[in-house]
RNA sequence: GCGCUCGUAGCUCAAUUGGAUAGAGCGUCUGGCUUCGGACCAGAAGGUUGAGGGUUCAACUCCUUUCGAGCGCACCA
């Protein structure tokens, strides 16, 4: 249904065929020939650039040869109306309306499929958020889930297999403070004994919030020797915040198919069993590694340690597996943790990690080579920075949790459809400044809520005509005529697919919501017409149904309701 | 010092991956609509794409130099 490469294939053996005649010649080497949309300005259904490319090869001027093949192109589709030879030499091609009703029957019949496209189909494992389970989300957290979310949602409507992963880092240091914490808020509250004044607790509300809840839970009875209780305490701990987390991202509409516990891979002894597997490689050895430039360390000694070469693969320095106590590296686990990806048979592992992890990237993806031997493609997605400002103002609030602020917050005030739409607005690696009051305003300031409308708008007129929107409305052959503006809705309805071919070849989401905008735009402005001359009216005076503009409603409805859905944006059919 | 990301209209951002006169929204200016076909619509002004050089029919896009901003740089995760 993309109708842009369907055309560049059929032109293509159309001018081969061509050539055949010997009427032109085309180099074996033939690379950026073309199917394009025609500038805003043109009323061409595609454009095609074929003269321009071969002018050279054909000892002819662009212009000249646009005409050659312009005779060409015309005599043998029947669909092509006309073409104009514009510019240095582009061909643009007008269809005949008939092609244009065929088309809109195949969309209607596509439905919600309508814009999936017919690549290769793949497995993929999208590991996103991951963040440490010491605390609730706070927005940083939230522009990489709905990213990943989203993602996977546009890889699943183009027929890939997608599983939604969270690493749950429950192993090393942090843990400790975190379980430390609770332990100390239980002792304040069943004994009354003061927090302690430590920077490696945690001091958040949530944390008085998981102690209550094992105190009420009874299963630990004693709590006066804080080792004694670790692994029961740990584990519970680490249950309630997950339960916090996993309601967090609820609340975003993210839900992840499968949770990899960081101690689980250690208690396998996955960790030991990659780096033998590296070791025979000859990717790890025991080396020193010299202190950072440009930065000083007071206490930097030089020590022999276990180290992955990653430099072979393009990183800067090799990088280390255990920490001078002996435990393994944040790196090592993730090593294992990739390893347990690879041997689960991915075609293609994804990251998606926040802007300040993107110096991990080349550590990763080295690894990742080095396991798969170089089978297996890792692809690393960084979101950047979300900037909050509220009335222009830079915006800090947070009853939680005091120096950040929550996913939770940030639902509370805006709402799960804008928060997303916002956040996929822009391109994933550019800083994000988000109003809080811009996003919650009902007018064309906010995206979502003009793309709603639309959808909103076209219910309002099937349920004026008493017509249901869901039923698949039947063209009438005959009669079928639109106008230029309805053809131009069209056109844009026909970008859809290659819109989405873009965005997930790319995994560039960001695309979508500013194509939605566009759509949308063409409609608003056209129900605008309306008003003036009553012509332009879905719904008719005289009770006669226009039946090409219905069927062109309900193709715009079904774009709309695709767009938003991988977005995670809802559709409501009144506003 | 090194690495990654970014630099486009006054502001916030796009640009079909090398294509046509670089496009939207906000803001500014002009005109229209005036309450459920409502919460807007039409138009105008606004640009040396940070700067220099290179590659070619064609560069915001690729290469190179340079300036600026953000993030990161053993034993945290």
């Amino acid at each position: 249904m993309n109708l842009f490469l369907e055309y560049q294939k059929k032109i293509f053996v159309s001018l081969k065929n061509l050539e055949k005649k010997k009427i032109i010649k085309i180099p074996s080497k033939i690379r950026n020939f073309t199917v394009e949309l025609p500038p805003k300005d043109q009323r061409a259904g595609i454009s095609c650039n074929a003269a321009m490319i071969l002018a050279r090869a054909n000892n002819n001027s662009p212009t000249q040869l646009a005409e050659i093949l312009k005779e060409h192109l015309l005599s043998n589709f029947i669909e092509f109306k006309s073409i104009e030879i514009a510019g240095p030499g582009f061909l643009n091609i007008y269809f005949h309306i008939s092609f244009w009703r065929k088309y809109l029957t195949k969309i209607i019949q596509l439905n919600s499929k309508y814009g999936s496209n017919k690549m290769l189909k793949k497995k993929y494992n999208i590991e996103f958020v991951s963040a440490n389970p010491t605390g609730p989300l706070h927005v940083g957290h939230c522009r990489g889930a709905v990213l990943g979310d989203t993602l996977s949602n546009l890889l699943i409507f183009n027929g890939n297999k997608v599983t939604r992963e969270y690493y749950v880092n429950d192993y090393g240091g942090q843990i400790k403070n975190f379980v430390s914490s609770v332990y100390y808020r239980i002792l304040e509250i069943i004994e009354d004994k003061t927090f302690p004044q430590d920077q490696n607790l945690y001091p958040g509300d949530y944390i008085i919030d998981i102690a209550k809840k094992i105190i009420k839970k009874k299963s630990i009875k004693n709590f006066s020797n804080f080792n004694k209780v670790y692994k029961q305490l740990s584990s519970e701990s680490l249950k309630y915040s997950m339960q916090l987390i996993s309601g967090n991202l609820n609340l975003l509409g993210v839900r992840h198919n499968n949770f990899v516990y960081e101690s689980k891979l250690v208690d396998k002894k996955m960790v030991q069993k990659i780096v033998k597997k590296l070791q025979k490689k000859k990717y790890i050895y025991e080396g020193k590694l010299e202190a950072p430039k440009g930065k000083l360390i007071k206490d930097w000694k030089t020590r022999n340690q276990l180290l992955f070469k990653s430099t072979i693969f393009g990183d800067d320095i090799d990088r280390p597996l255990q920490k001078a106590d002996g435990t393994w590296t944040y790196f090592a686990g993730d090593m294992a943790y990739h390893f347990h990806k690879i041997s689960r048979k991915f075609n293609i592992l994804i990251n998606v990690l926040g802007a300040d992890h993107a110096g991990y990237i080349k550590r990763i993806v080295s690894a990742t080579r080095a396991i798969s031997n170089n089978k297996v493609n890792l692809i690393c997605k960084v979101s950047q920075l979300v900037k909050l400002f509220k009335n222009g103002e830079p915006f800090k609030m947070s009853k939680r949790s005091g120096d950040y602020v929550t996913v939770e917050d940030l639902i509370k005030e805006v709402g799960k459809d804008s928060t997303r739409f916002m956040m996929l607005s822009r391109s994933n690696d550019i800083e994000l400044d988000f109003d809080f009051e811009k996003v919650t305003e009902k007018s064309k300031d906010n995206p979502v809520f003009y793309v709603q409308y639309a959808y909103a708008r076209i219910n309002s007129i099937f349920r004026l005509l008493k017509i249901n929107l869901e039923n698949k409305i039947k063209i009438d052959n005959k009669k079928f005529i639109l106008n230029q503006h309805e053809i131009e809705i069209l056109k844009k309805i026909s970008e859809w697919p290659k819109c989405v071919e873009l965005s997930s070849s790319k995994l560039e989401p960001h695309r979508i919501p500013f194509y939605l905008y566009e759509l949308v735009t063409l409609f608003h402005s056209y129900w605008n017409l309306g008003k003036d001359n009553k012509e332009f009216r879905f719904v008719p005076e005289n009770g006669i149904l226009n039946n090409p503009r219905l069927v062109l409603l309900q193709a715009l409805s079904i774009v709309i309701k695709n767009g938003m859905s991988i977005l995670g944006v809802s559709t409501p059919r009144t506003m």
